[in-house]
DNA sequence: ACTTGACATGCAACCGGTTGCATGAAAACT
DNA sequence: AGTTTTCATGCAACCGGTTGCATGTCAAGT
């Protein structure tokens, strides 16, 4: 029916209301500066006609866009999910608006897409991110930006400080008499993986336990359930994933070899996104991606204000979170 | 370290490249109309500036803005996010980019954050609405906009046609001699849980199958989990879930009865979106969300392009994905 | 009554681009 | 050579707000 609609201006609303555009603008922004009733008239004149200020030219003099890029490599790993609606609603609540990118855990698309964004948005998330630190250094010449899981020096970032949540998984382990366990491993290049990696080596060793490693292409299901064979190879009698979605794609593959888990073999997730949902309920170690969603635009937000590149670091902790899919292995029931 | 920073402008490099403003904009908007040699030169001066054309300033003087609006009613719901990359990408390869918002299910939040994107963005997508169909209608006279799951007449959607699927599920589950069957339904607001429910109890009678129905609070883990009494209740041998997250529920309920499934008891989801992720693989009616998330964008480009608020209908089919949770009844193994 | 100040409002420039029209120079035509 | 056409470029207005400063009015101060 009706064509490209043009919004009810400023200039339309002064006119009826019978005053000058910068009146009708203070109304709206300054209303203090007027006296009541002028205020109310403007009021008036725009309610009837319907004003809605219009937030792109409101943007252009000002330079507050009022708009926030989050970029993350993943919509669809589960992972992301809760912190994307986590720094949505904090955007929301200071009136931000949230810009999402999808990068396919692809660096070149995540610079095209901040090329994109530049000129629309007052600062930048980057979840994750696959670019190099000279990039993103680059990046942050230009822009507010704050990272999650990735840290760089002199770049404010939200980390997940998984290595507390390993350690106490493996001592768990360990626990429970299991002599030696596998590290299921993620992506190289992310900073949690190696994170995940060293505290899993570290607390091993300080125990005694023996450790072997298995790599995976993606953090997936299927990559977890293509890394069964090699693992079981290892000999270990429990195993800890890179992340839940790896971990689901372990139990499947040992379900379908008929391996009963937790009798005969036990696994830990981590980021505990599928938590009780797995049958058996997995055991995972919690990782509040919703923490860090909300963290990262509140820091975010300080910088914007502060108005300085600061360079902040907000630290989660995590913790392991024992559900049904760890037991002492069958060794060690006849042993001890 | 460095304050706010201002962007190079055109201005700036039109100095530098020795030329007029508008020429520089030509270079970068319509470089046939410049002489090669301008061209260069004011490329030359621009990549040495850094210049970035700024997308507000660029939207303002064209109408343009490049970005739509996507508002779904919760990200964490495993059905949103393949849609939501999928519309991402779409919007992406014409140059467009996405905002995000999540309404936590609430139709007033959903007004909100419609109102807050206003005059940045070309057109909205709603997926799966909240909101009266007075104030879609409001909305939809302002703005270019298409629905995901949700039909209003005389605007333009996008709709997974269930029907098919769970015509499909109904009569697998007969074929297999289950004589009564349950159907855990959704959301009563949801016209996907109206049309789902109407679909199995048209099948079922057209079969001579007994039916019943069970409802749930939110189409969630816990739902489809406390449901699973209510549904044994029934009697019934066999199960559709209005979605995976629910039929997720019921199995792990099921389960913590020592009811095995498939032998003791078959269920079917709905929108297969944790497929094979299940154990046992959870059968389910694919509804391919993300097909629709990127129909609703080209829809919404064409919409855009041909500058008219045409009343457009794309339908997606359904159909089912029969994997490891169906199986004959015991009745049916004894009797047939 | 005359100055001073406070306050409400208007004027006009500006944010960073885009675009219709005017201009001038070179190319093509007679 | 004189005139018309073509083409590259510049000028200036405009998109819809914001904001520093100027102006006018009215009440308070002396």
């Amino acid at each position: 029916m009706s064509k490209h609609i043009k919004g009810v201006t400023i200039s339309q609303v002064a006119d009826a209301a019978g005053v000058a555009r910068s009146s009708v603008s203070r109304a709206f922004t300054r209303p203090e500066m007027l006296s009541p009733e002028t205020v109310n008239r403007i009021m008036a004149a725009a309610d009837q006609l319907g004003y809605r200020p219009n937030h792109t030219a409101r943007a252009l003099s000002t330079g507050r866009y009022g708009n926030i890029a989050l970029i993350v490599p993943d919509i669809a790993n589960p992972f992301f999910p809760p912190m994307i609606r986590a720094a949505q609603m904090q955007a929301d609540s200071a009136n931000f608006c949230i810009f999402l990118g999808n990068t396919e855990e692809n660096g070149e698309k995540e610079d095209q897409l901040i090329g994109r964004f530049t000129g629309q948005v007052e600062g930048l998330i980057l979840a994750s991110p696959r670019l190099s630190d000279e990039r993103i250094w680059a990046h942050a010449e230009k822009l507010p930006l704050v990272l999650i899981n990735r840290d760089i020096p002199g770049i404010s970032s939200v980390l997940i400080d998984s290595s507390v949540g390993v350690a106490e998984a493996v001592t768990h382990l360990a626990k429970l008499h299991h002599r030696k366990m596998v590290y299921i491993s993620g992506p190289p290049v992310s900073w949690s993986n190696r994170q995940r990696q060293e505290a899993f080596d570290k607390t091993a060793l300080a125990l005694g336990v023996e450790t072997a490693t298995v790599p995976t292409l993606r953090p997936d299901f299927e990559s977890g359930r293509k890394a069964v064979e090699a693992m079981l190879a290892t000999g270990a009698t429990a195993g800890i994933a890179f992340d839940d979605l790896t971990a689901q794609g372990v139990l499947t593959g040992l379900a379908e070899r008929g391996i009963s888990v937790p009798a005969d073999f036990s696994l830990i997730g981590c980021d505990d996104v599928l938590g009780s949902v797995t049958y058996p309920a997995l055991t995972s170690i919690s990782s509040q991606s919703s923490e860090a969603g909300q963290a990262a635009i509140a820091l975010l937000l300080e910088m914007l204000q502060t108005s300085k590149h600061a360079d902040l670091r907000h630290m989660i902790a995590t913790h392991l979170v024992v559900r049904n899919t760890t037991r002492e292995p069958h060794s060690a029931v006849t042993s001890g």
